[in-house]
DNA sequence: AGCACGCCGACT
DNA sequence: GTCGGCGTGCTC
C-alpha cells in the first residue's frame, strides 16, 4: 500500500493548485481509492477542507511535517482516471485551477459545504454562557457572527475555553422511500385477524393487504396509503410483529408523471443514409475522428444522431448528446425517451440540484447510456463512450463565460481521442472555425442538402425599412408585414415574429441609408457611450463623437437603435386586434417551466403569434407556422464584434427554418435598413456556401479567426491608473514571447469599464501559432501572484467568444 | 481562502 | 508597558 495520497484541496489559489501529500491512516487502507473526496486539515489552525484524491505515492519531496487524511466522503470515487486527467489538463488549457475544474465536473450538491462551530469545553462566566450560548454547549460560527461576538469567541479559544470545529459536508442527499414487508405467512396473518377487536377496521385492512404479499416481498408505503392507511396503522401492526417498514435509496425521475410514446426509426433518404453509414464505420472501428454534419434546417439530423446512437449501443457503449439549453424542449427529450426509454438520462437546468445528482448516479452506476443535456453534460461519467454528438455546434452557450472557461466542444474532442470514438458537430449553419476545419481535412464533412420530407425551403422576403420609412411607415412594422400576419389568422394559420436583441450594447444607424458606424481601424461596429457622449470601439478603444448627420447620406435620421419587446407587442395589438400573441421574452419566462407552458399553449393554437427573442428561433417544429417575420435584422449585424455578420446569417437561417414545417409551404418577411448585406442575402437565398466564402475573405482581409486565434486579456482594480498601468506592463510581458504575426488590439476599458467600484481593462491578441504564448501566460499569472492577493484581478481567456 | 506571525500606534 | 491594527507569507 502506498505512503501517501496526493490530494487536490478546495482552496482556490495559484499557490494551491497542486497536489497536497496526506499520509494514509491504517483505517483508511483498504478503502481510499483514486477520485474520492476527503477531508483533510489544511493550515497552521485546525481548519479542515476537503479534496479530491488525484494520486498515490512512496514519496513526497516535502519536508515538512505530513498531515493525515482525516476522513473519506466517499464509498466509491466520484472521478475517474479520465476525469482526474481531464480535470487537470482543462486547468492548463484555461487559465483556471483545478479544483475548479472538479467542481465544474461534478454535480453541484458533492461540492462542499463549511460550517465552523463553537463548542464549550471549559467553565466559562455562567453570564456569558446564557448570552451568547443560550445555555447550549456549542453555537455555529454565524449565530457568533450575528451576535457579533467573535471578539469573544476568539479570546475564549485562546484561553482554551471553547474549540472551533472546522465541519466539511456537501449538499447531497439521496433520496428513501418507505416500503412495508411482511414478516409473517398468510396462515399465520390469518391467525392474527382472530386476535384483533371487531372495530379495528383498518388493522384488518391491513392484514388483508398484507396477506396478497409474498412474505418479505417490499411494497412502497404509498401503496397502502392508497387504501387509507396512514404510516401510524402501519407502524401498529410493525409492533405487533405482522411486518416491518424499511427504508430504500430511491432515484428521483423528473419524467416520472409522463409516458413517452415509442418511437420507431424512420427510414432514410439517402442523403441521410451515407452521413450514417459513415459515422457509423468509425463507431464499429472505434475511430476517433470529428465529422461535421451540415444539414438545412428540417433535413432530419435528429434522426441521423438516433440511428448512429441505436449503433453504439449495440456495441454496448454510451452516447453522449449535447444540445443548447434552449432547445432541450419537451419534442426533443420525448424523442430520445420515445426511442430509448429509460435508457436515457437528461440533464438540463430545469432539474433541481437533487435530481441533476440522480441522473447523474444513473449514468454513473450505467442505468443510463445515453446522455442528452446542456454544456456541462460533456462531464458526464459515462464508462465507455461510443459517440458524442453536439447539436447546433455553432452555438456560442457551448462556452462557458465563467472559471473554467472551457468550450464544451474541446472537451468533447478531448474526450473522444480518450475514448477512441467519433465525435459529430452536427448544424444547419456550422461556425467558420468548424466548416474552415472541415474544408482543411482536419473535420470530415457531411451533408444534407435537402429537406427529408422533401418539403420545399421557404420564400424569403426583404423589406427594405429605409422605403417604409420614406413612404411615412415610421413603426415597427412594415406594410407587408401586417399584410401577411393579417392573412395567416384569418386562414387560421399561425406566425412566428424575432425581435433580434442579441446584446445589450446600443450602436447608431443611420435610418435613411442602414449606415453603421464603425471603428476605422477594426472593421466592427462602435458602441455608444451616453456617460461619455461618445462612441468607442471595444476591441482598439479608438473614440469619436456621436455623429449629427450621416456620414455617408447626410441624413440627420442616424440614431440610437433598439426595441423592448413588451413596446413591439402593444404596437402589434394595435394594428391586428383581433390577434391572439404569446410573448416570450427573460420577463415572461423567468419562472420555472414558463417556457414549455407557453410554447405548448402556441402549440394547441390558443395563439396566432409567438412573439420573442432568440429562445423562439431554435429546434422549434410547430406544422401549422407558415410565416416567420424577423422585426430587425440588424440589430444583430451592428454588435461590436467580428462574429456579427456570421451571427446575423445564423440566426436568420435558423428562424426560417422554422417556417413551413408541415405541408404548408412557408414564407418568411425579413425586416432591415440594410436589406442588401451579404449575410441578409445569403440567408435569403439559403446560400451557406457562398455566405462562407464571401466571409472567409472578409475575416482573412481583417485578419480575425478562423485565420488568426484569439486571447483575451483582462484587468481590473480598483484604482483606475493601477488597471491601466498594469495591463501595459502585462502586454509589454508578453510581446518579446510573440512573433511578427501576432497583433495586439488595445488595451481598451470596456464597454461597462467601471463595475461594483472597480475599473475593467482588455486586450486582444490575435495570432497564427505561438507556441510559447500560452506557457508564457501561465507565468505572467505566476510572477503577479502578490499583486492578485492585493486586488488585482486578472483573467485570461482563451478562444474568446464574448468581447463586450 | 483563512490563519498565524510580525511590527507600529493609543490605551489599562 | 500591552492590546490590537492589518501587511505578508504559507498551507502537505
Amino acid at each position: 500500500m502506498a505512503l501517501f495520497a496526493e490530494v487536490i484541496v478546495d482552496v482556490p489559489t495559484l499557490q494551491t493548485n497542486q497536489p497536497y501529500s496526506y499520509k494514509i491512516p491504517e483505517r483508511f487502507e483498504a478503502f481510499i481509492q483514486k477520485g474520492m473526496r476527503v477531508i483533510v486539515p489544511f493550515g497552521k489552525g485546525s481548519r479542515t477542507v476537503q479534496g479530491f484524491v488525484v494520486g498515490f505515492s512512496d514519496q513526497t519531496t516535502f519536508s515538512g511535517d505530513i498531515k493525515e487524511i482525516q476522513s473519506l466522503m466517499d464509498n466509491s470515487p466520484v472521478l475517474s482516471e479520465e476525469m482526474i486527467t481531464l480535470g487537470s489538463d482543462l486547468a492548463y488549457q484555461t487559465f483556471s485551477f483545478q479544483i475548479k475544474c472538479y467542481q465544474t465536473m461534478l454535480p453541484a450538491v458533492l461540492k462542499a459545504r463549511y460550517v465552523r462551530v463553537i463548542r464549550v469545553i471549559d467553565e466559562i462566566d455562567e453570564d456569558l454562557l446564557f448570552d451568547l450560548f443560550k445555555g447550549k454547549d456549542r453555537i455555529s460560527w454565524e449565530e457568533a457572527e450575528k451576535a457579533d461576538s467573535l471578539d469573544i469567541v476568539l479570546k475564549l479559544e485562546k484561553e482554551n475555553k471553547v474549540h472551533i470545529d472546522y465541519l466539511v459536508t456537501d449538499k447531497s442527499t439521496v433520496k428513501k422511500e418507505k416500503y412495508v414487508r411482511p414478516l409473517l405467512s398468510y396462515e399465520h396473518l390469518e391467525e392474527m385477524k382472530m386476535g384483533i377487536p371487531s372495530n379495528a377496521h383498518k388493522q384488518l385492512i391491513l392484514l388483508n393487504l398484507l396477506q396478497q404479499m409474498e412474505k418479505e416481498e417490499e411494497q412502497p408505503v404509498t401503496a397502502f396509503k392508497e387504501h387509507g392507511l396512514s404510516l401510524s396503522h402501519i407502524r401498529t401492526g410493525e409492533g405487533k410483529g405482522w411486518c416491518e417498514v424499511v427504508e430504500k435509496e430511491v432515484l428521483r425521475d423528473p419524467f416520472s408523471d409522463i409516458t413517452f410514446e415509442q418511437s420507431q426509426p424512420l427510414s432514410l433518404t439517402a442523403d441521410q443514409k451515407l452521413a450514417f453509414d459513415t459515422i457509423d464505420r468509425a463507431v464499429k472501428t472505434e475511430q476517433h475522428e470529428v465529422f461535421l454534419l451540415q444539414g438545412v434546417t428540417g433535413s432530419g439530423k435528429t434522426e441521423v444522431y438516433l440511428q448512429t446512437i441505436s449503433e453504439v449501443l449495440e456495441k454496448d457503449k454510451g452516447a453522449l448528446m449535447l444540445v443548447p439549453e434552449i432547445a432541450l424542449t419537451p419534442q426533443m427529450v420525448e424523442r430520445f425517451k420515445g426511442r430509448f426509454g429509460d435508457r436515457v438520462a437528461v440533464l438540463h437546468s430545469g432539474l433541481s440540484d437533487g435530481e441533476k445528482y440522480d441522473e447523474w448516479r444513473k449514468i454513473e452506476r450505467g442505468q443510463a447510456q445515453v446522455v442528452v443535456g446542456a454544456r456541462s453534460s460533456i462531464f458526464a461519467p459515462l464508462k465507455k463512450i461510443g459517440l458524442i454528438i453536439i447539436d447546433e455546434e455553432h452555438e456560442t452557450t457551448y462556452k462557458q463565460e465563467e472559471f473554467p472557461k472551457y468550450h464544451a466542444r474541446d472537451v468533447a474532442v478531448w474526450r473522444g481521442q480518450y475514448h477512441n470514438c467519433p465525435v459529430l458537430l452536427g448544424s444547419a449553419t456550422p461556425s467558420l472555425e468548424s466548416r474552415a476545419r472541415a474544408m482543411k481535412g482536419v473535420y470530415t464533412l457531411l451533408e444534407l442538402s435537402e429537406r427529408a420530407n422533401q418539403a420545399a425551403m421557404p420564400q424569403v422576403k426583404v423589406i427594405d425599412m429605409r422605403e417604409e420609412a420614406k413612404n411615412g411607415n415610421r413603426s415597427t412594422f412594415s406594410d407587408v408585414l401586417l399584410t401577411e400576419l393579417d392573412k395567416r389568422i384569418h386562414k387560421n394559420e399561425q406566425a412566428v415574429l424575432l425581435l433580434n436583441r442579441r446584446g445589450y450594447s446600443s450602436f447608431v444607424l443611420c435610418r435613411d441609408c442602414g449606415y453603421v458606424l464603425e471603428c476605422p481601424n477594426c472593421d466592427i461596429s462602435q458602441t455608444l457611450h451616453m456617460d461619455t457622449k461618445t462612441m468607442k470601439c471595444h476591441y482598439c478603444g479608438h473614440e469619436e463623437g456621436i455623429p449629427r448627420n450621416c456620414p455617408i447620406c447626410t441624413s440627420p435620421a442616424i440614431r440610437y437603435y433598439g426595441t423592448g419587446t413588451q413596446k413591439v407587442e402593444e404596437e402589434l395589438q394595435e394594428y391586428l386586434p383581433d390577434a391572439r400573441i404569446i410573448r416570450m421574452d427573460v420577463d415572461t419566462t423567468r419562472k420555472k417551466g414558463a417556457h414549455q407552458k407557453l410554447f405548448k399553449r402556441f402549440e394547441q393554437k390558443q395563439a396566432d403569434i409567438l412573439l420573442g427573442t432568440q429562445m423562439i428561433a431554435k429546434g422549434l417544429d410547430f406544422p401549422d407556422v407558415t410565416l416567420v417575420g424577423v422585426i430587425n435584422a440588424d440589430t444583430s449585424l451592428g454588435l461590436p464584434d467580428f462574429r456579427s455578420a456570421e451571427k446575423t446569417f445564423q440566426l436568420l437561417t435558423q428562424v426560417s427554418g422554422r417556417s413551413g414545417r408541415g405541408q404548408k409551404t412557408g414564407e418568411v418577411i425579413v425586416q432591415s435598413y440594410n436589406p442588401d448585406h451579404y449575410a441578409i442575402q445569403k440567408a435569403k437565398h439559403h446560400d451557406y456556401d457562398s455566405f462562407f466564402k464571401k466571409e472567409m475573405n472578409l475575416r482573412r482581409l481583417s485578419e480575425y479567426s478562423p485565420y488568426y486565434f484569439l486571447l483575451k486579456l483582462s484587468v481590473s482594480h480598483e484604482n483606475e491608473m493601477t488597471a491601466a498601468k498594469k495591463i501595459h506592463e502585462f502586454i509589454e510581458f508578453l510581446k518579446p514571447s510573440l512573433s511578427e504575426q501576432a497583433i495586439i488590439l488595445g488595451p481598451t476599458p470596456k464597454s461597462i469599464a467601471r463595475t461594483h467600484n472597480r475599473y475593467h481593462f482588455q486586450t486582444i491578441i490575435k495570432y497564427k501559432k505561438e507556441e510559447k504564448l500560452k506557457e508564457k501566460c501561465h507565468e505572467l499569472l505566476m510572477n503577479t501572484q502578490k499583486e492578485q492577493a492585493k486586488g488585482l484581478y486578472i483573467s485570461l481567456d482563451y478562444h474568446p467568444l464574448d468581447f463586450i
